[in-house]
DNA sequence: ACTAAATAGTTTACTAGGAAACTAATTTGT
DNA sequence: ACAAATTAGTTTCCTAGTAAACTATTTAGT
């Protein structure tokens, strides 16, 4: 297609992510969650009352599309934003008491989907592929 | 984050794949293009004519937004769809000749891209790079 | 020839991302 | 103390992805 379509590695981790996250989201959707659901959790689990600007930085999204998640899954009960008792600006998000199921799940699930994706690379080599998109990641966060 | 956040495969991908793409999205956008829209051209260049369920395929779209696609770009007169002459079902898509110049722009846009985003890379491990990218692209196509 | 099945494309509903304009609260500078 | 600047979050508009229901056309089976 391209003038160097085959060899294109754009294109091709492109291709390769996009196909983990189809597993991926394949594994969520078992247990009735979107890709964005599960990775919003994941984070809370760890920072449970971490706030919204902070909580974009880590999720790598902007504050709009993560209002408008986090309005979807406060209706559904999952977690509360609370206003922050110090700045009235701040509004600290956490999970509530009827989705602690829900994340045993999905603990489960995150770790079939890392056998079932990754099984075919030999240690030797994951760890070489590992190293190689380290480099890369490091030297295009620089760039962007 | 996860049990094993920072050594996660699929995490960094993810990331590396989202950089790339950031970087793909700023040359495309310096000439008023949106990622799908260049992406069309660029099959659309090699495969002038192509119907919408092949161009799906190609493109790895659903043909729900590859149909809307369609319509916004042939809104701006960039292609035109045409009723096949042996199928009626069947809708052919041209590049208008008006789209030619951007069409230009694009290819050396695409080279800057390259030369930007993998410049750090030597050869060998670009090699290696791909090789390992293949296997795993190959193993979970057959997964999916 | 005629009905049933398959195919091509569209539309709608939902989730989701980015950009820009907006509101409300807080901090800074004088 | 008070106006200006900054910050946190929301809303709106646009692009875009999936799934499902739908229309129109063609093909296959009898």
């Amino acid at each position: 297609m391209q003038e160097n379509f085959e060899e294109n590695i754009g294109l091709l981790i492109h291709d390769v992510a996009r196909l983990l996250r189809v597993l991926y989201d394949r594994q969520m959707a078992s247990i009735g969650l979107t890709r964005s659901q599960w990775w919003l959790l994941t984070y809370l689990r760890f920072r449970d009352g971490i706030n919204q600007s902070e909580l974009g930085v880590l999720m790598d999204i902007e504050k709009a599309p993560l209002s408008r998640l986090i309005d979807r899954m406060e209706l559904k009960g999952w977690i509360v934003r609370k206003v922050d008792s110090k700045d009235g600006r701040i509004k600290n998000i956490y999970l509530s008491d009827n989705v602690k199921p829900l994340i045993e799940s999905m603990r489960k699930k995150a770790a079939e989907y890392r056998q079932e994706s990754l099984s075919i690379l030999k240690t030797e080599d994951l760890n070489k592929l590992t190293e190689l998109l380290q480099d890369l990641k490091q030297d295009l966060s620089s760039k962007i």
